[in-house]
DNA sequence: CGCACTTTTGGTCAAATCGCCAAGAAAAGC
DNA sequence: GCTTTTCTTGGCGATTTGACCAAAAGTGCG
């Protein structure tokens, strides 16, 4: 197993690994959108979004496509579905786990 | 879609997103390993191993159990192989579009 | 060309991350 | 109790990331 082969995974791995590149990302499986409507949903600056876009581009996970004033960004990750229902299946369990343990601090405290 | 999952979903992928925690969930799909092995698979210094570990633990990716004087830990996302499987998908189509371009400018300037 | 519109880039600064060192904590053996 | 072994934690400097502002770049229109 090659150490280059782990960096490549996680230089994509870190590419994904933020709430709003995380949202476009979950935007684009709808099909293309133009930066102005990426922006219009996630809410965050312009220049901010402009440069998430780029960290996406630059992992290789989306496209970009200038037409006219406008530029269009596409999804290039067909597989993001089963990716995101493993990374929920974590969180999910977490999460219960979290409950689990108030749940236990709470009947220890109210004993 | 509540803004909360991105950011639950961009934790955990934060916590995957370095080589060395990939190549110790890489070794742990074989099964649980104590910390001195995963020192001696990875190389890094101890102290490092045990950060990512913990790293990898808050995630909820992995679990830890201590048993006598050594601490094993397992790890948690069954699904990590279908995971690793998307990612290299990226990661192969990104190289085979970085040598194509490559082979581009080869071709122009041998021209 | 001048102007409006859309998007990107450069710069700055606070915050987070990474790797190492020193020190601490937990278990086992003498 | 003391030492050794195994692992974790605190802290420090170096590097990176993220968000915003100002400015620039690319496109279409009159």
């Amino acid at each position: 197993m090659n150490r280059a082969v782990f960096a490549q995974r996680a230089a994509v791995l870190k590419a994904m690994a933020h709430p709003t590149r995380l949202m476009i990302l979950d935007l684009l499986r709808d099909g293309e959108r133009c930066v102005c409507e990426i922006h219009a949903t996630v809410g965050s600056d312009l220049t901010t979004v402009s440069k998430h876009l780029s960290v996406l581009r630059s992992a290789g996970l989306v496209r970009d496509e200038r037409r006219g004033q406008q530029v269009f960004y596409t999804l290039l990750v067909p597989c993001l579905n089963s990716f995101v229902e493993c990374v929920d299946a974590v969180v999910s369990r977490r999460l219960s786990e979290a409950l689990e343990a108030r749940g236990a601090i709470l009947e220890a405290t109210t004993r």
